[in-house]
DNA sequence: TTTCGCTGTGAACATTTTGTGATAACTTTT
DNA sequence: AAAAGTTATCACAAAATGTTCACAGCGAAA
């Protein structure tokens, strides 16, 4: 099946840069735009299979585009809004977003709500569908992302939830590295303001109670100079 | 058998959602739309076994929408009325639907009403009918779901209405952890105003009941970070 | 009405998780 | 080999999350 194209009409550069991310991870191709007269040109000449869209925009409010969207098209949209107060608005006005999402949120909660939404307007993919099964194995470990379960050569070891969350993340793409910026902004959200080596102690604590030795990592290597990754040899 | 097609149109996506959810685990696909106007194109398009249908819509009404699809096919309806609309559910009817559900209302009531609308127009699946055993055993506990009866190592225990329907809400899904806020849909409805420690507490005076031991509870397990789940392992 | 059990809440307490600083260990560069 | 830059480890306090318990409001049953 070919890939969805999906429009994020986002004024900030860093959430539209990360959405832009995981929506490849999606096997979706994303086009953007900054402001709301140019993304409402956008959905009007792409014709995208889902638009996500924030609520507060230069130009032209999110409000305003999605009426006008909805009013020549059925695309799919999910607004993002900065305070709940403002999801009554949306509600109120009946603009007819098929989703809205609170900032700040986690990159596990977009991709859900995306996944839903494609899986519920029949955009099916089969990349999406990997709903079903949510089981990661690799040797000696195994991953039940569902029931938050993770055995080690068949023994259960409990994580907490940054550890969990951070071994999923990288045991989904094995070889794929991320730097601790990034990390922090997938799974600690991108308006998290720590320090970077915090990763480091979370690491090193998936660490402990992963690897069988935690002088050679088995499955949690470093890139140095750059971030971590998930061993892809295995 | 194959799965059913249920169409939901409504126009709060919070409510889509939670709808969305339990239809997947009555085996079902969904499909939506948060407008009428698409609802209906989508009605006439996807053919679905079952529609989902709000009263209070924009762009076109739920009684239209359900006049116009009645107009071309007799696909049950079940509507879904805002509590001071009772003037709607006698038009409702009227109108053709196949049950109504008045808002707020509670999962275990509409599943229980799709499964009925099912039944009674002859789609039964296997998976529906699981009404049948309604009992669930364990190392040392019973659960009979029908006469609402649990016994602890032979021994009755009662339980309060919201006790009984943790355990029978988790105990029927061993390993799959719920968030509190899950819980306060699913059991209290999606409309309850309360704090989500509410859970807690009943979750403890479940235990008290049940758990040998409070210290290390066997049944009910907590998922620190996320919330409660049945404990898989017996 | 009175009684009684169920519920939601607040508060005190217990536990786990998490962010951070300090320091050691390791790589790369000079 | 020393210096500079990165990563690993670890302990600790603060923050987040869970547990327990008492109590008052409520409604149903007696």
């Amino acid at each position: 099946m070919e890939k969805k194209k999906v429009l994020i009409i986002e004024d900030d550069p860093e959430i539209t840069n990360l959405l832009d991310i995981h929506l490849k991870d999606l096997q979706c191709e994303s086009i953007s735009a900054a402001d709301g007269k140019t993304g409402y040109d956008l959905a009007v000449a792409e014709k995208p299979d889902l638009i996500i869209l924030d609520i507060s925009l230069p130009e032209m409010d999110g409000i305003e585009v999605c009426q006008k969207v909805r009013a020549s098209q059925k695309t799919p949209i999910i607004m993002l809004t900065a305070k709940s107060e403002e999801i009554d608005r949306v509600l109120g006005l009946e603009v007819g977003a098929d989703d809205y999402i609170t900032k700040p949120f986690s990159i596990r909660e977009f991709t859900a709500r995306v996944k839903a939404i494609f899986r519920r307007t029949k955009f099916i993919q089969e990349s999406l569908s990997e709903d079903a099964s949510q089981i990661i194995e690799f040797e000696g470990l195994y991953i039940d992302i569902e029931k938050r379960k993770v055995l080690k050569e068949e023994e259960r070891v409990d994580l907490s939830p940054k550890e969990f969350e951070l071994l999923v993340l990288m045991a989904s793409h094995p070889g794929k590295s991320y730097t601790r910026s990034d990390l922090l902004k997938i799974i600690w959200g991108y308006d998290f303001d720590g320090y970077e080596h915090t990763v480091n102690s979370h690491i090193n604590r998936l660490r402990a109670k992963l690897e069988p030795d935690m002088a050679d990592p088995k499955y949690i290597l470093t890139t140095w100079g750059v971030g971590y990754k998930f061993n892809e040899e295995l």
